[in-house]
DNA sequence: GTGCATTCCTTTTTT
DNA sequence: AGGAATGCAC
């Protein structure tokens, strides 16, 4: 054994070893939270290149995003060498868009596609309603986006769809579907779903495509296995088919994207596909204290449509974990504000905290309180940079000096900045069909000057042309700080452009990669850092805070209905727990604003699954009167908070 | 065709 | 509560 050999299996359990190891054939490993399921990837990609001559070039890496993704690549290069590259690990989406454009031609997609996000879909689903005359109240276009959205998923495709549609809302989807297709193929443009989809039937439609790519992933690594939808899943099996090296990392526990049709029992699929399949569980925790755990695994275990992994640790004890009640939302925040200001003089740093919520829209009392009380944070999440107006607008314009069959695009920049454009006028150029020289000469936008210089400039250049042609920062100038923060944006975008040569890398980049803003102080300050408990998988933090925990918020009150649902978000209340090393508060609010008007919610019930004798109460103690109907003198006594500190709303 | 007031609708999670 | 979409006066 060599000495770089015996350095990939260093520090490694013997399970995690085994995982390691596995070079040929199907294998799913089964990795609990915090069990180093990243290092099992890193290292076993690495084992393969450095102990078995497989090039990198036939390794396929598929992750859910591009944090991951890059984490991949850069642990891989650290334990191969410097200027090592994985050239084929990304997001499905990512994968997928790179195949669609080398070999999409086959089945009629020209390569210079763009990618719609869902703000772009909405606009045409939203056109076309008001085009076939469709009640827009009774079919609201996110709803309806999401409908075609799930029927591509199962890979089911306009034409077919009007087979599977049952009552009359699926009716009428099933008429607004394949108009939908019609208009996106009409723009040269792809939605999200439609970059796997398209990858299935390439396959599905062109073996020798097919061929070409199963005998170029010679070995396929799938993460997160248990949020695959069924598109992911074919087009895994798809590409495996021939070499069978098919090595999935998964855990139904932390199944929690069911909502865009991820199926967790795709692992169970996975199973039955490859009876011979390895399995290897990593049951070793590296992460949390036994009380976090111990916490944890009372909450899933009350989950009964999948098994659980027995985790466990060599981290006996530790911190109890805090509920805090509050009677508002602003005692709550109030808390967690006091508890980081305690931390941090006790030599904490803001990294070390983190603060979890159930919707993006809890992050605002938070980020308020942080703000007050000059605590810095980090948010992932949220306004997307790229859903900002001022930075669609300027990349509507790009977008359409690329692809100047782009119909979201020049509608939306058609009269942006104004420029004497009405709507008679925008239907009529609509019904042209974007015609440059119409648009040329009625709205005297110079695109096709752009159009012919776009090969010769960068795409900064391009940018730079286009803002000054438009007048499009003086245009929204009006002095406030609202637009100066506007400038600022633009000023971003032009800062993440100067990173790309090409107009169509930049475009794509864009279209996939989330936000490029975040990553550049995501780690290098120190800052408290909100998110979502979605956005939380992956990551850990010393101490976690999980607020708004109450029935109706979490688990949230779509959800409450039906036992599918409710076990999701006790899978999602279970990631995020597991994401604390040492410390876990959970706090909620007697009642809280929401929507503008008070509302009043019990504590959720998961609170009420974890043992008693792992939570100190603090703060109101309506949990534990909720919990065991104390009595009222008790109730009392657990006030132990000083409420009258803070103000209610 | 533009700018302003009013209404309406949102917010569950995301590539 | 706050932003977007719609409706109404210039």
């Amino acid at each position: 054994m060599s000495e770089s050999k015996n350095n990939l299996f260093r520090d490694l359990n013997p399970q995690q070893i085994d995982a390691v190891n596995h070079v040929d054939g199907p294998a799913l490993v089964v990795a609990g939270p915090g069990s180093g399921k990243t290092r099992v990837l890193t290292h076993r990609i690495a084992n393969l290149i450095k102990n078995h001559s497989v090039s990198e070039t036939n390794i396929l890496c598929v992750t859910f995003t591009n944090k991951a993704a890059d984490e991949i690549k850069q642990r891989v290069g650290g334990l191969v060498s410097e200027s090592f590259k994985l050239p084929w690990s990304g997001t499905f989406h990512s994968v997928c868009s790179k195949i669609l454009r080398r070999d999409g031609f086959n089945i009629g997609i020209p390569p210079s596609f763009v990618i719609y996000d869902t703000d772009d879909s909405v606009s045409v689903i939203k056109e076309i309603i008001k085009d076939f005359g469709i009640d827009p109240k009774r079919f609201n276009p996110r709803g309806v986006l999401e409908t075609i959205s799930s029927a591509k998923s199962e890979i089911i495709s306009a034409e077919d769809y009007e087979g599977y549609a049952q009552g009359y809302y699926q009716r009428t989807v099933a008429k607004i579907y394949p108009e939908y297709r019609k208009r996106l193929q009409n723009s040269n443009a792809l939605d999200f779903d439609d970059l796997l989809y398209f990858t299935v039937k390439l396959f599905d439609t062109d073996p020798k495509v097919l061929e070409k790519y199963q005998a170029l992933f010679k070995y396929i690594l799938v993460d997160e296995y248990q949020d695959t939808n069924k598109a992911q899943y074919v087009l895994t099996r798809q590409l495996s088919e021939l070499s069978k090296n098919l090595f999935v990392v998964g855990d139904m526990s932390q199944a929690i994207y069911s909502f865009r049709g991820a199926d967790f029992r795709n692992i169970l699929n996975f199973q039955r596909d490859y009876p011979d399949a390895v399995i290897y569980n990593l049951e070793q925790n590296y992460r949390s204290t036994q009380v976090i755990l111990d916490a944890a695994k009372a909450i899933i275990k009350n989950n009964s449509t999948h098994i659980n992994l027995d985790l466990w640790t060599d981290r006996s004890g530790g911190d109890r974990i805090t509920v805090f009640s509050g009677n508002s939302g602003n005692e709550e925040v109030a808390f967690v504000v006091d508890e980081i200001s305690d931390g941090i003089k006790m030599g904490k740093s803001f990294n070390d905290f983190a603060v979890l919520y159930r919707t993006n829209a809890q992050s605002r009392a938070v980020e308020e309180a942080l703000i007050k009380n000059s605590i810095p944070y980090r948010m992932f999440g949220g306004v997307r940079f790229y859903s900002r107006k001022e930075i669609k607008d300027i990349v509507s314009y790009l977008r359409v000096v690329h692809n100047p069959k782009d119909a979201v695009s020049w509608a939306r920049i058609i009269n942006t900045p104004t420029r004497g454009v009405g709507q008679k006028t925008a239907q009529k150029l609509k019904e042209s069909g974007w015609d440059l020289e119409e648009i040329e000469s009625v709205a005297k936008i110079p695109i096709k000057k752009w159009i012919s210089k776009k090969d010769n400039l960068s795409t900064t250049e391009l940018m730079d042309g286009i803002l000054h042609d438009t007048g499009y920062l003086k245009w929204i100038d009006d002095g406030t700080e609202d637009a100066l923060n506007r400038i600022e944006n633009i000023k971003e975008l032009r800062t993440v452009a100067s990173l790309f040569v090409e107009l169509d890398g930049f475009l794509e980049s864009i279209s996939l990669v989330e936000s490029v803003s975040e990553s550049k102080d995501t780690f290098d300050n120190d800052r408290v850092t909100l998110l979502t408990a979605h956005a939380s998988k992956g990551l850990e933090f010393p101490t976690v805070f999980i607020v708004g925990m109450e029935e109706g918020l979490f688990p949230h009150s779509n959800s409450t209905d039906n036992n599918d649902d409710l076990e999701e978000e006790r899978r999602l209340c279970y990631v995020a727990i597991t994401r604390a090393k040492n410390k876990v508060f959970i706090t909620n609010a007697r009642s809280r604003l929401y929507f503008g008007n008070i509302q009043t919610n019990l504590p959720s019930r998961f609170i009420s699954e974890i043992p008693e004798n792992l939570i100190d109460f603090k703060g109101l103690g309506f949990n534990n009167h909720f919990r065991k109907n104390k009595s009222e003198e008790d109730f009392l006594d657990d006030l132990e908070y000083d409420r009258n500190s803070f103000s209610w709303e």
